[in-house]
DNA sequence: AGCACGCCGACT
DNA sequence: GTCGGCGTGCTC
């Protein structure tokens, strides 16, 4: 039976598969799932990929098109490639055609040739090898590079100006008939090298050595393992260990991390580990250096990859193991477009490629760890530090009363004069950026807010602007008062770089070093900062969580959090499981090495239970009680979520979209019963970047239900769209409200 | 997402 | 009288 069409996604936001008909000189051998074609679209032609091959039906009055043009000999995608494309697609309600796109780097996305990096290379012609090298002798450098191609057959040209001869000799010799230039694919990467763990291996203590062995002996192939390690307990060397067991049969791993600053340590430590047939992964390479990469990891030609959220789709030959490093980081979201979270993706990649799959964590997220209660992960516990250190001391400090000096007490100035003194470093801890969070008109109570936003926006000193965090908003400072000309301000509130300008002040003869997304803007920055830190002489690391992220830093033996309530009392019910995670992770960095750490949290509520049991430092248990409060609340992890949200210019024009979706869904047979739905009700900041935002929340205790209610309300959502004036999107699993 | 078609304001 | 504004509809 012949083959006389195919259906094609397409990279464009319709759910729907589009057939073409099959040329004659294509039919003997039909183009195979995950290869690249070229298809007549309206009036255009796309880039899509062959999703299935056979006799689609044609859509009713309508005639099939033929397909263009076949780019790729082989597949690009494997079987195992289409079926998560497909799941992410299905689960997220995010069209197919947009999903496959995220498989590939941008180039391969345009249709760009699936090839390394092509060089020139020059070889001898016929006439040129057996010519007579004396006829050359006038030309010392052709007869010169005549020589070196008899006896290497073949040379690239930039080698060949290595020997001294330039392009005109080339040239000359090509004119003449004796040379010939072709290209030549060159792979970047050794495929003779072999990643071997190069006697940096570290002594294990008991409960490494376990998690380990556990890691590797998991003979159900699908497991799912939470390491679940207190700061400083070594957790990396654990999945080195046990990606090393996994290398040794040939396989491959990958490994996700929350951010782009982490990737070079990152990488580092690996090559120092498994040689050369390592790379990583992100959005700060450039095209050319993403093609290469995704080409060695799908060809095998490297063993690890480290990466970024959008790694989770990269293609690899023969995965044998997935790390998802700082599990419970916000960042594996997606929050625009295909709102996809990297660990659920690599969860659900690892159970199709039925291989194990670590999540690394020292404050796993309320959803991992109530898998793991539940038995559905298997926990690997490290409770010691590497070191031998002990985690720090925490030392709540009651404001209430207290005079503060530019947001410190008493107690922290004096705790970080000691420890500089002691030749330490203190990290001082305020998850806001700028100068002061808001400007205020002493006279008539004006505020600085902003046009566009729902927020006040931020004052600014380097460069003197007012600036919104939400938009890309700025303004100069006013000199008089908007509303009443009054010249008399008040900066209410703290920014790093007003603590930054304290601290210099208090601390003269201390290095001050801001690190916060101001400060660390040019690219090389982070790693400079990084490298004066690991000097050890003693000075006062100041910033945001860019600083509570990850890092070791051996010297700091205090951390001080100068706001330990702040999104205690978040409109985001997500808001206290947040700020445990960041707590806990910055009072991580104090004491990891040999000296001894504490932390300070200054706090107005230092009764609140949340902050009595953060200050006890566990913070597991401060997550199973919040996993209580979830429990009772019926809130996520023990109801599934889902959120559609409409935005347009006008509040009414979003409110209305919601409202006539819901009530027509309502009216569906199909409407499941154990769903609840919620709104429309106004996003949290209702207005953002000068559009109004409304939602309808979803909840229910079923996830096949919560689909099946997507499911319908993505089909409406479809042909209802009679207006471009509203933009609508589906967040499965949405993690913020913000 | 593009791109074309289509109906209303300031211009060589 | 036209150029072009972006609202709307369609794409195998």
């Amino acid at each position: 039976m012949s083959v006389k069409q195919v259906e094609v996604l397409v990279p464009i936001p319709i759910p729907e598969k589009f057939s073409y008909l099959l040329p004659n000189q294509m039919k003997a051998s039909p183009p195979k799932p995950g290869t690249r074609v070229i298809v007549p679209f309206g009036n255009r032609n796309l880039v899509g990929v062959v999703w299935n091959v056979g006799n689609g039906i044609a859509p009713k009055g309508k005639k099939l098109k033929y397909l263009k043009e076949v780019l790729d000999s082989q597949p690009l995608l494997d079987k195992a490639s289409l079926n998560l494309a497909d799941w992410a697609s299905r689960y997220y309600h995010y069209p197919l055609g947009d999903v496959i796109s995220y498989f590939f780097p941008p180039p391969i996305r345009k249709g760009k040739e699936a090839k390394f990096v092509e060089i020139k290379f020059l070889e001898l012609t016929n006439k040129g090898e057996f010519v007579n090298i004396e006829e050359l002798s006038k030309s010392p450098n052709q007869k010169k590079l005549i020589e070196v191609l008899q006896e290497k057959k073949t040379l690239s040209q930039r080698a060949a100006n290595a020997y001294g001869v330039n392009s005109s000799s080339i040239n000359a010799l090509i004119d003449k008939g004796l040379i010939s230039r072709y290209m030549r694919e060159l792979s970047p990467y050794k495929k003779e090298e072999f990643s071997i763990a190069k006697g940096v291996k570290k002594k294990l203590n008991n409960e490494q050595k376990f998690a380990v062995d556990s890691i590797i002996n998991s003979k159900s192939q699908n497991r799912v393992f939470l390491l679940n390690g207190i700061t400083g307990s070594g957790k990396t060397e654990v999945y080195l260990q046990a990606i090393q067991e996994v290398i040794k049969k040939g396989k491959q791993a990958l490994i996700l991390i929350p951010e782009i600053g982490l990737a070079p340590q990152a990488e580092e430590r690996f090559k120092k580990y498994f040689g050369e047939r390592v790379l990583s992964f992100h959005s700060a390479k450039n095209n050319r250096e993403k093609v290469d990469a995704w080409l060695g990891a799908s060809k095998g030609l490297i063993d690890i990859v480290i990466g970024t959220r959008s790694s989770v789709f990269m293609p690899m030959k023969d995965i044998g193991i997935i790390v998802v490093d700082e599990e419970h980081d916000l960042s594996y979201k997606q929050v625009d477009r295909f709102r996809y979270s990297a660990r659920d993706i690599a969860l659900y990649r690892a159970k199709i490629e039925k291989i194990p799959v670590v999540l690394a964590s020292a404050t796993p997220s309320l959803e991992t760890l109530n898998n793991s209660l539940k038995g559905k992960y298997e926990i690997l516990n490290l409770t010691k530090r590497a070191t031998g250190a002990n985690l720090p001391k925490y030392l709540p400090v009651d404001l209430r009363g207290k005079e503060l000096k530019e947001g410190f007490s008493d107690e922290l100035i004096d705790g970080t004069e000691e420890e500089l003194h002691k030749g330490n470093q203190v990290l001082i801890f305020l998850n806001r950026r700028g100068y002061a969070p808001s400007l205020i008109c002493k006279t008539c109570g004006w505020l600085s807010n902003c046009d566009r936003c729902d927020a006040l926006m931020t004052v600014h000193k380097r460069p003197q602007k007012l600036q919104c965090h939400h938009c890309e908003s700025q303004r100069n400072l006013p000199t008089t008062c908007p509303e009443c000309q009054s010249e008399d301000f008040l900066t209410y509130g703290y920014g790093t770089e007003r603590i930054e300008e304290f601290l210099i002040k208090r601390f003269p003869k201390f290095p001050v070093l801001r690190v916060d997304s101001d400060s660390t803007r040019k690219k090389e920055s982070m790693h400079e900062y990084l490298d004066e830190i690991n000097s050890g002489r003693p000075m006062i690391l100041l910033g945001t969580q860019l600083l509570a992220k990850g890092h070791h830093f051996p010297d700091v033996t205090l951390v001080g959090v100068l706001d330990a309530d702040s999104g205690l009392f978040s409109a985001d019910f997500r808001g206290s499981e947040r700020v445990a995670q960041l707590m806990t992770q910055v009072a991580g960095r104090a004491g990891r090495d040999k000296k001894p750490g504490k932390a300070i949290l200054q706090s107005y509520c230092p009764d609140h239970p949340q902050i009595e049991e953060l200050v006890k430092g566990s913070y597991e248990s401060f997550a199973k009680n919040l996993l209580e409060e979830r429990r009772l609340a019926k809130s996520p992890p023990f109801a599934f979520q889902a959120k559609i949200q409409a935005e347009s210019s006008n509040s009414y024009v979003s409110r209305d979209f919601i409202k006539t979706l819901i009530n027509k869904l309502k009216k569906s047979k199909s409407f499941p019963k154990d769903i609840r739905v919620i709104g429309p009700i106004p996003a949290i900041m209702e207005k953002k970047s000068g559009v109004y935002r409304w939602e309808l929340n979803i909840l229910s205790s079923s996830r096949n239900s919560l689909h099946k209610f997507l499911d319908l309300g993505q089909a409406s959502l479809y042909d209802s769209q009679t207006s471009k004036r509203v933009r609508w999107s589906i967040d499965v699993d949405p993690l913020s409200s913000m």
